[in-house]
DNA sequence: AACACTATAATGGTCTAACCCTTATAATAT
DNA sequence: ATATTATAAGGGTTAGACCATTATAGTGTT
């Protein structure tokens, strides 16, 4: 006859409220909310409630805490970075390995680029060839630029989640770097040779991109991923061995 | 010669301290921590403090508190939850469109199924031959039960998710159907015709999965996915041209 | 006038101490 | 045995104070 009346907590509420407005636009990017005790007097709640309430708008990244005079919450541009945060604890939970991630990204590049390749502009393969040009000088000066290398080989694959012109893209992909770049520092290390294969994909891949050749740039583009997860698994598994 | 002393507040501390004690392990799902009088002292910090540490690894998806005698911090199984959250803010913030989420829908239902196919044992295609068979049911009884043939093709996909035994798959997917699901409800309306051809859609998929074909798995789910998404966006355009 | 220093005050960060609300469990009554 | 009721252990909330950080206005010096 009668539904369970709302449980919901003091703070709860709050969240609620400040989050409705920020998703429905009445609070924008950029925008300071009234300091803590203005706020307080507002819900009619004591700041330590109206603190906890804040902070869980801050961990789910919309909004941002700053200090001082002038300081307070500002409402922050969203972006991925809860995504990848979650991911990333997944990840130290063990509930994800690095070869459930390696596989993700193989075929998270892949349909990249080909997407990429559906809805390349001149534009676009202007960036992605002037990338490709930064990433030769890199090789020429040998393998010390090897973390260079690495960074504009991650700028090639983010450009081309650009290229989808689907934020999701972008934002998976992000969290997917975000969170092998930990194993890179610790098992990669690539040799000349190794360096000299992977710009080649890359220019393979490129040149796919520029073509329009969807299907191909996604073989490619799973190819090289491969071949890195197995530069890492090799290291890997030489390093237990030890 | 110097580098900038620490700056982190001090709830900040003892959500890493605890984030740390259950991502390595030295706490458990399920294991209770001490109450918030206990805690406080422990780490020789205020009640309100600490409670602000406790809000941020409640959202964070660590720990869940727990009301009452016998209540308290309890660590949580970790889940995708709050990796799907992320992406419901991203959405919501008109970050991401339902175009975006359908045309991800479409790469990722195609990668789930070939990976499946690539790795189905006989207990699983068991498994979604049941789930085919409730389908068939629902279908029989008529479009009275279309909320419970989605149900259930939703259930099949995930179990195909589930063959990947790659839980970024099942992580992703669920956070793919969670938020389209709102969708859904708002402009899918399917006829008997419509349902009939999903059944058979999901029933060449399983057969293609069974078989092993992978690829041809990838294309079938890939075009299920995308009839679904057609159906919504022509409701969606008759509803604004209401 | 220009610059460097300093005091001020706004604002978040933390602390203390109390009381309220929820709930499992033990004590009590039927 | 069963239903009821008190108890106490927990989280939820409040109030008021003080500390720490920082932009800015004011002050003094060159």
């Amino acid at each position: 006859m009668f539904q369970a009346a709302k449980q919901t907590k003091v703070f709860q509420d709050v969240v609620m409220q400040i989050q409705e407005a920020i998703l429905d636009g009445r609070l924008k990017t950029g925008d300071t909310l009234p300091s803590e005790r203005q706020l307080k007097d507002m819900f009619n709640i004591s700041r330590g409630t109206l603190r906890e309430a804040l902070r869980v708008l801050e961990q789910k990244g919309l909004i941002e805490i700053k200090l001082g005079v002038g300081g307070g919450s500002v409402v922050k541009d969203l972006n991925a970075d809860q995504v990848s945060e979650g991911l990333a604890l997944l990840i130290r939970s063990q509930k994800v390995s690095l070869n459930h991630l390696a596989e993700f990204r193989e075929d998270v590049e892949g349909i990249v680029a080909a997407r990429a390749a559906a809805g390349s502009s001149a534009a676009d393969i202007d960036k992605l060839t002037e990338l490709l040009n930064r990433a030769r000088k890199c090789i020429d000066e040998g393998p010390s630029q090897r973390d260079a290398f690495i960074e504009i080989d991650k700028s090639i694959h983010m450009t081309l989640a650009q290229l989808t012109a689907n934020p999701i893209y972008i934002s998976v992909l992000h969290s997917v770097h975000d969170n092998i770049h930990r194993y890179y520092d610790e098992f990669l290390s690539m040799d000349e040779r190794e360096l000299q294969e992977n710009f080649q994909d890359l220019c393979d891949l490129v040149q796919a991109v520029e073509k329009g050749q969807a299907e191909h740039a996604r073989q490619l583009a799973g190819d090289h991923v491969r071949r890195f997860n197995q530069y890492m698994k090799s290291r890997e598994q030489a390093e237990k061995s030890e």
